[in-house]
DNA sequence: TTTTGAGTTGTTCGA
DNA sequence: GTCGAACAACTCAAA
């Protein structure tokens, strides 16, 4: 038996792996051949284009079956049938196998046979199926091959930046199978019972953090499922409970973007609501440049996309905050906001990169309706109420009392000369007046309503 | 068949 | 200070 991973990102259409996520893969690959390497097994390492990578080393080493887990990103999906019927036009056996998700996306529809659009509809049906299947447990021991086929270096794959800007997301990280494990008992253990109330707070340590993982199949959702289930039996918590918990239903998010992928393949780059089409969205190259690295003005939008550039990661809620500063404040395209996203995530994921920035810009599946437009302070002030979160990613502001942490451009001067800040060359002065930018997005918004009216096409999100 | 109600994550305004 | 209404349009299932 052979394991081979073959690096291909041109075949990943427009969305190739960006600088984070090579950094995890870079370390995912290693951790995997480390693993290996216990059974005296080792990691053969391809580069693409993926069938004649594969028919070479079937050739070379005599081999009889090719097996994967699917994928259900559009070109990869493509790519993959091609690569079946090359395969199998030379007389492999080629079998592929469901390793990423609950269930296959053609398993789920309403009663008229389409897919949902509305994500509790969704997760009530996936509960409703019987539980998914277990996964089975790994190979006490693996059978080698008399000789070990060519295999490139990880290091060949040139995957680590070359600017040595990871090094803080290496702190916060540990790619590869033992670290997602304990990534998800940590989180059992210690946050799973309180995870409703303390997940939003983004200075608290309450999420699972477990995105890269599953996103690099380290761990799949069957093994999320299964070991949940065996933590409640541990602790007698009854069945109901955690099969309705908040935690649970967020698998069923990363499922759902999963399943409106392969249904709605355009969607990475046309919203789902057509009407959303002709939004007049600003090509404000300077803003845009504010928001990605967190010179916005607004602290708790600037902490999260420092905490991004720095870590590879955001917390989930102030992802919503800077997705909506971005599309709503700034009105700037979702586009910009998932292409920054995509390159600067270690958990970039197209799925639920594009079911998250449609669902904040409106024109998603089940999405925040236009209206609702996230209020930085307020959000910081509640969220962030001490301030923590701002002052570890925005350190000039670290000397600020509480109560002008979160709008330091409104602190006296004698405050502000106190915390040695001078807004404006210490800390930026906002970009945009949060009140203003709220009333141009809802009188844009309501303007595309009108249009979308007039133009007899309703914003529906019919196909 | 038609109607009704509810749907991840919010904010503002006026009583 | 608190509280409810309003801010749309559409999906989908239950009644």
């Amino acid at each position: 038996m052979l394991f081979v991973y073959i690096y291909a990102p041109e075949e990943a259409g427009d969305w190739p792996p960006g600088s984070a996520s090579r950094w995890w893969l870079h370390h995912s690959l290693a951790s995997f051949d480390a693993s290996l390497r216990k059974f005296s097994s080792r990691l053969t390492i391809l580069r693409g284009p993926s069938s004649e990578a594969l028919l070479g080393l079937a050739k070379a080493v005599g081999a009889g079956a090719v097996y994967w887990s699917d994928l259900h990103e559009p070109a990869l999906a493509a790519r993959d049938v091609l690569v079946r019927e090359r395969l199998t036009a030379a007389g492999l056996v080629v079998e592929s196998f469901n390793g990423s998700l609950l269930h296959e996306p053609w398993t789920i529809s309403n009663q008229s046979g389409k897919p949902y659009q509305i994500f509790t509809m969704f997760w009530i049906q996936c509960l409703s199926k019987p539980a998914p299947q277990e996964p089975l447990a790994a190979p006490a021991k693996l059978r080698n091959p008399e000789a070990w086929p060519d295999s490139l270096s990880l290091n060949e794959l040139g995957l680590l930046p070359k600017i040595n800007w990871a090094g803080n997301i290496g702190e916060a990280w540990s790619p590869g199978e033992d670290g997602a494990r304990d990534a998800l008992d940590n989180f059992l253990n210690n946050s799973f019972s309180n995870y409703v109330v303390a997940r939003d707070y983004p200075g608290r340590n309450a999420t699972s953090r477990l995105s890269p993982h599953l996103h690099f199949g380290e761990i799949s959702p069957r093994q999320v499922w299964r070991s949940l289930r065996l933590f409640a039996e541990r602790n007698d918590i009854p069945e109901e409970t955690w099969r309705s918990s908040q935690f649970l239903s967020e698998i069923g998010w990363r499922e759902f973007s999963h399943h409106l992928l392969y249904h709605f393949p355009q969607t990475p780059h046309a919203p789902l609501r057509p009407g959303y089409n002709e939004f007049p969205w600003r090509r404000d190259k300077g803003h845009l440049t504010a928001w990605q690295v967190g010179a916005t003005g607004y602290p708790i939008v600037d902490a999260g996309m420092r905490q991004l550039w720095a870590t590879g990661w955001m917390h989930n809620r102030v992802r919503m905050i800077v997705a909506s500063f971005l599309v709503k404040d700034l009105l700037i395209s979702w586009t910009e906001g998932a292409r920054w996203f995509w390159d600067t995530l270690v958990d970039a994921d197209l799925a639920q990169n594009t079911l998250n920035w449609q669902w904040a810009a409106g024109c998603g599946a089940d999405a925040a309706p236009y209206f609702r437009v996230f209020n930085p302070t307020l959000q910081g002030e509640k969220l962030d109420c001490e301030g923590n979160y701002v002052r570890l990613w925005c350190p000039e502001l670290g000397k600020l009392p509480d109560r002008w942490i979160h709008i330091p451009w409104e602190a006296p001067p004698e405050v502000l000369a106190r915390a040695e800040v001078r807004i404006g060359s210490d800390y930026p002065t906002p970009i945009v007046d949060h009140a203003v930018a709220r009333a141009e997005a809802l009188a844009a918004f309501a303007q595309m309503r009108r249009d979308a009216k007039s133009a007899g096409m309703g914003i529906s999100s019919q196909i």
